[in-house]
RNA sequence: GCCCUUGUGGCGGAAUCGGUAGACGCGUUGGACUUAAAAUCCAAUGGGGCUAAUUACCUCGUACCAGUUCAAGUCUGGUCAAGGGCACCA
């Protein structure tokens, strides 16, 4: 018996003990069906879920759910990316423990995600800050060693001074930390670091590859790595003959315009360059240099400044003696950190020249306006001119042949460079994974041998030391022995970013249990890559691009088989409220809790993939929630003033229908193949949603009907239970039960429609004349076009109109329209 | 500055291939039911015009300007606006 109302409070926690029952969320490896693997971005155990999790990971369930219905194995798992700073910081303020912090806020939020409905394995849960976790983290970083992937050095960092750690060049966002947006300062430590820019250019090209992600995810990245091509230029120094300056350009087709080289302040040989009666004026520079932030340096409004070195090098194209110059304009960590300065055709040589009145030597016509490059750089195409041997040809021609002259005369080669830097992964704080690493004065850098992992983190430690990491207050941690020669040594007291953790949590998902090793190879290949992954955009570099890195570099070390971690890429849109995001700052969140209290689990998925795509941003109305509350009950009501006449296994003789059971028949086909496939192409849940409010409505409309077919009623009531069922899991699931179904609706299979059934018998054809509507005449819809357009003309609008003109021609579009061309 | 994305009613948004613009919903207005309210149900709802009024009909309309086409929200060129990414990367 169905209850007279809809009461999701009871229905929802009865429904979802019955799932935990029957199992049906488990994933079995002896499954051999076709896999799915379906994964949403773990969170952050930050405290409470919040509407943007649960638009994630509605949209995930919905897809694996609709996949475990169409026969797939799905493996949908869910764990909690558990290290990090706020767990510190919380530490800090409240004197809690990091992982009692941690842990507390799991059980909270793990309760949420189960009251949310969602179909998660949690045998298969995986906890990043946990030992069984963290253990493998700790193996891969020495894998990782061992393949010369991972290693120390010292380096100008983005250190972040409220948060006390140095920071990936990823994570610095216009010069400012992205957690606490403190502007990042520039410092020289020792740090260790992840060879990333090894796989530069297999993770450039095989974007190229990711079909079933967003352009715009993948031009980020396309930006980020930032592939340039140039050549090298080696400009000897005057009276110095062991000395030069490599200089790199994309540019060597203005090599004749050069008229000063500009080294960076850091520039290695810059005192060696340096003459005496500059020395003074110079080391000030490098002074004030090293002085200014990332944010002013880098600001493209401040004007340039620099200083004169003194020596002068030699254009190895014509001998030209030419000044060099120190510049903040100049990049020490990018191509040679020197620059071949041509202000006649760059802006900001052009800027530096103006001030320092250096000549500007213009070497490419400018065909709109020649021979002028005083105002403005011309940095267009053209012709060589001063060029000596290369006047006359076109810039681009050019490129190649100054190149390959540079190259033959050995002055030169040419030389890709990337943007991308090294994954700087070394973080000085304490909730993270300590790096598996040893120092010993006679053995230096030792790996912790595998036999001793995981290296746990210390639990005897002082959270309010301030300017260095509350590791190196532990007195158990530190002091150890070398594993090669056993004398005393010091351990590593830095913990990895926690991107690295994260960035390899979805292998774990296909052996979450192994405790020999990571995950077991075949495991793996069993479920990788990730069918369809669904996260932020905000991880579009960061974390997508980490994780293409590991997944690479595993396979190469022979961990596993794929060559690509996400198959298919949905960054979902921000929740707003009121049209800006919905934080605790502004005060304009919603608390899930209240929804699933207030209206029930159900209708909150419902709303949430209801009024846009998933892929834009989705405004919170209390209004749009009431509505889809009311059409649940709306639903609820159709199912139990028609319970005793709904048959589960109804029975239809489709070529013996009255004109109205053979419409509700037809419409019944149309709504499975326009949900089938719109959840299929874009996981366009709105129009989804919108086509179930249809159906619904055309159900109610056939029950005014005189001769309502309990089997017909049937067929379309089951269906509209299965197509709901993905969305509206407790409800349909409910109703399916009290209608006498065995088991569980989410084990039925999808419904399925006849292409035959598809459309309506009759349809309304469209008759226009020169483009415009006149008339719209009901038609068979298996009429040929003469009758088409036969019945066109047998329209007496269409005759008034056609009345006294000369008919030009006619077109007829079978089953839309008829255009009748008149003048 | 460079690159990308998006511009459709009061609002969220629909609209395979170029083929009825505004599906579905929210909101609003009117009505039914009710002592009353809520809930529910029914109807109307882009602008303008014509008509005493209904049915109907005409006309404009998918940011703006042009073009291609029998036909343009959709294709092409240009402009503007909003959002996002990158940014002394030589």
């Amino acid at each position: 018996m169905i209850d007279k109302l809809y009461f999701p409070q009871k229905i929802e926690k009865a429904q979802r003990k019955f799932w935990e029952e029957l199992k049906i969320s488990r994933t079995l490896d002896n499954n051999n069906n076709p896999k799915f693997y379906a994964l949403s971005m773990f969170p952050y155990p930050s405290g409470k879920l919040h509407m943007g999790h649960v638009r994630n990971y509605t949209i995930t369930d919905v897809i694996a759910r609709f996949k475990k219905m169409q026969g797939y194995n799905v493996l949908h798992p869910m764990g909690w990316d558990s290290f990090g700073l706020p767990a510190e910081n919380a530490a800090i303020q409240k004197g809690a423990n990091p992982k009692e912090w941690t842990l507390n806020n799991i059980a909270y939020m793990k309760e949420q995600l189960k009251n949310l409905g969602l179909m998660y394995d949690w045998e298969r849960e995986v906890t990043t800050c946990l030992p069984d976790y963290y253990k493998w983290t700790q193996y891969l970083f020495e894998q990782f060693y061992k393949k010369g992937l991972a290693y120390k050095s010292e380096a100008a960092v983005n250190w972040c001074n409220k948060c006390g750690t140095v920071l990936a060049n990823e994570q610095v966002i216009e010069g400012r930390c992205w957690r606490c947006d403190e502007i990042v300062e520039k410092k020289y430590l020792s740090q260790w670091f992840l060879k990333i820019t090894d796989y530069a250019e297999e993770l450039l090209d095989s974007i190229d590859k990711l079909d079933g992600w967003g352009e715009n995810v993948k031009l980020m990245q396309k930006n980020w790595i930032g592939k340039s091509k140039g050549t090298i230029v080696e400009f000897k120094v005057k009276d110095k003959s062991d000395l030069s300056v490599k200089v790199y350009t994309t540019r060597p087709d203005t090599i004749y315009g050069v008229t000063y080289v500009v080294v960076a302040p850091e520039y290695k040989d810059i005192e060696k360059l340096t003459t005496d009666e500059n020395k003074e004026a110079v080391e000030n520079y490098r002074k004030n240099a090293r002085r200014l932030n990332e944010i002013e340096r880098l600001s493209t409004t401040r004007e340039k400044t620099g200083v004169k070195l003194g020596s002068f090098v030699i254009n190895p194209f014509n001998g030209e003696e030419i000044p060099l110059y120190a510049a903040d304009y100049a990049l020490v960590e990018y191509g040679t950190g020197a620059v071949m300065a041509v202000p006649a055709h760059d802006e900001r040589d052009f800027d530096f020249a103006k001030k320092y009145s250096l000549p500007i030597k213009v070497v490419i016509q400018n065909r709109d306006n020649p021979n002028d490059c005083q105002l403005e750089a011309y940095t267009g195409d053209g012709i060589l001119i001063n060029s000596g041997e290369f006047n006359g040809l076109n810039n681009n021609e050019a490129k190649e042949k100054i190149t390959q002259k540079a190259i033959n005369e050995g002055f030169g080669e040419a030389k890709i460079q990337y943007r991308l830097r090294d994954w700087l992964i070394s973080r000085q704080r304490y909730w993270g994974a300590p790096i598996p690493v040893i120092y010993c004065e006679d053995c230096g850098i030792q790996l912790v041998p595998e036999e001793q992992l995981p290296v746990l983190l210390p639990e005897d430690v002082d959270f309010s030391v301030v300017g260095r990491s509350p590791i190196t207050t532990s007195k158990t941690f530190i002091d150890t022995t070398c594993p090669k020669c056993g004398k005393k040594a010091k351990r590593e007291t830095d913990t990895m970013d926690t991107f690295m953790c994260s960035s390899w949590y979805y292998l774990r998902y296909c052996d979450p249990k192994n405790d020999k090793k990571p995950f077991d190879k075949e495991l793996v290949d069993k479920y990788m890559n990730v069918d369809q992954y669904v996260g932020g955009i905000e991880h579009a570099i960061l974390h997508l691009l980490y994780s293409r890195f590991v997944t690479k570099a595993l396979r190469d070390m022979g961990f596993l088989s794929c060559d690509e971690p996400f198959k298919n890429l949905l960054t979902q849109g921000m929740v707003l409220k009121d049209g800006s995001k919905m934080s605790k700052s502004k005060g304009n969140t919603v608390d899930p809790d209240e929804i699933f209290e207030n209206f029930g689990a159900d209708t909150a998925r419902l709303f949430i993939l209801s009024d846009s795509p998933p892929q834009r941003d989705f405004d919170w109305s209390d209004a749009g929630v009431e509505g889809c509350s009311k059409f649940l009950n709306r639903v609820w009501k159709l199912y139990y003033q028609n319970q005793n006449r709904i048959k589960l296994d109804y029975k239809i003789d489709f070529n013996n229908l009255s004109k109205d059971n053979d419409k509700l028949v037809r419409l019944t086909n149309i709504a499975i193949k326009k949900i089938t496939s719109d959840i299929e192409n874009e996981f366009q849940f709105n129009t989804v949603i919108s086509k179930y409010r249809e159906f619904v409505n055309s159900i109610y409309d056939y029950l005014n009907i005189n001769d309502v077919d309990d089997n017909v009623l049937s067929y379309a009531l089951i269906s509209l239970l299965k197509l709901m069922a993905p969305v509206c899991v407790h409800m349909t699931d409910q109703l399916y039960q009290d209608l006498g179904g065995n088991g569980s609706i989410h084990e039925l299979e999808w419904p399925k429609y006849d292409d035959k059934l598809t459309q309506m018998n009759d349809l309304t054809l469209v008759v226009m004349i020169n483009g415009k509507l006149r008339d719209k005449i009901i038609v068979s819809s298996d009429a040929n076009e003469e009758e088409l357009k036969d019945k066109a003309f047998e329209s007496s609008k269409i005759k008034e109109f056609i009345n006294g003109k000369t008919i030009v021609k006619t077109i007829v579009v079978p089953k839309k329209l008829v255009n009748i061309v008149i003048k």
